[in-house]
DNA sequence: TATAAAAGTTAGACTAGTCTAACAAATATA
DNA sequence: TATATTTGTTAGACTAGTCTAACTTTTATA
């Protein structure tokens, strides 16, 4: 279980959380192109190609010439360790120092490539060892596994439904601040009263306030459960 | 007062800090020359010189060809935003995460380049405003100001003198877990009993414990207040 | 003051990570 | 199946930061 290796860069570390990220994405065939993966990156696939060698020297993905590239369980492993990092302080700037949530992101980046087991450890139990973080998105625990939880999106929900908000599934700023405009934040209840077939867009009521409505792209941007 | 300019790469950080411990260190005068800077970073000198010309180009130093190297307001500034951060993660890590006092600054060599003003604000906050480090290091405050306090080395007492511990000069991992062996801490209070002119060393009583011999050496490395 | 030693600089090379431009392979489509 | 489009690779160049080896300037010392 000798996995995670400490001598990556802080690119390096990049390029697996990136792959990793796209695994998820790519539910059923947890494997990436390069153009993907460069996109995804805001680099160039010449570069990504490039890398993407040096990953492969190093055993952290399996990849031929012109073939689709998957994580080796080393490198899905150093992967989770990252995003595991960028949860825990995600928490940490939401719960302790009163970030908002759509500002913990950006700095999370940073923190997430800090090197020291310990400081991970002694911060997971700081937090009380939290299982998701401020988006409503899983922390991997130290041994590598991934909290499940149910969840549907908002727009999957019949008339008359009740559920609560879990998770968001976009966590771009203008998303997020729309949900706070809203008072919508992770467990806030919801009810469906009316679904428009006309445009996918729903009437809502939130935490019991009076109707809104909203649009199909935002049901589709909300994970709730029943 | 706009100082601080965001756009300097973590290497460039290193060493705008390097040069400003360099300048706490030679007191009267505070320049550094170009070997003393790269014998300070652990590179060698004609990378030093290098990087100083990439200074000097950003107005961060003042320094001609074969000549001594001096910050510049800008160049300082920049460098106590640097401590500033560096000496809060470590009173974070050792405050919240308990993280004993060797071990802090590792982690906060990192910590220290993570680019957020309001981090660094807010952790301030959360700490208390903190006027010190675990090793009894001033931390700056937001406005560039060190905070002061009298200070001698417990070398320079007399005999049957009580003082208070109030900061480490050496901050290697041995002198600092040989402290933490003799149970000597930040605020610990210490009486000279008797000065051996011989070899410089000191009988001391701490905390109201039995005699113990300390060396000259240990005597220099430690600051004291009457 | 002449010379030796110390301090500092320059030239040229290397690595990591990036780019552009040209090319090659794989896939979609007519 | 032939061709066009998409996808991916290669070659060559650039920057930041580092090094070694050779050189120059300054400073110390005989
Ligand atoms: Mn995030
Ligand atoms: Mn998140
Ligand atoms: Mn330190
Ligand atoms: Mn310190």
């Amino acid at each position: 279980m000798f996995y995670i290796c400490s001598m990556l860069s802080y690119t390096e570390e990049n390029y697996l959380k990136a792959l990793l990220k796209l695994s998820f994405q790519n539910e059923d065939k947890p494997e990436a192109g390069t153009n993907e993966m460069a996109a995804y990156l805001g680099v160039k696939p010449a570069t990504a190609t490039d890398m993407l060698k040096k990953l492969k020297e190093k055993e952290l993905v399996t990849y031929k010439k012109y073939g689709k590239i998957l994580l080796t369980e080393t490198g899905k492993q150093n992967g989770i360790a990252i995003l595991r990092k960028h949860r825990l302080w995600e928490t940490f700037l939401y719960e302790k120092l009163d970030f908002s949530w759509d500002e913990v992101h950006e700095v999370a980046e940073q923190l997430e490539h800090i090197q020291s087991a310990k400081l991970v450890d002694k911060l997971e139990e700081f937090l009380n060892f939290p299982e998701f973080d401020p988006h409503g998105d899983p922390i991997p625990k130290a041994n590598g596994e991934i909290p499940t939880i149910d969840k549907i999106l908002l727009s999957e929900l019949k008339e008359n439904e009740l559920c609560k908000v879990v998770a968001v599934k976009d966590t771009s700023t203008v998303f997020l601040q729309y949900l706070e405009k809203l008072r919508i934040t992770i467990g806030t209840p919801i009810k469906v009263l009316e679904r428009i077939d006309f445009d996918g867009s729903l009437s809502i009521q939130i935490a019991g306030e009076e109707a809104r409505n909203v649009s199909m792209k935002f049901a589709e941007s909300l994970f709730v459960k029943r």
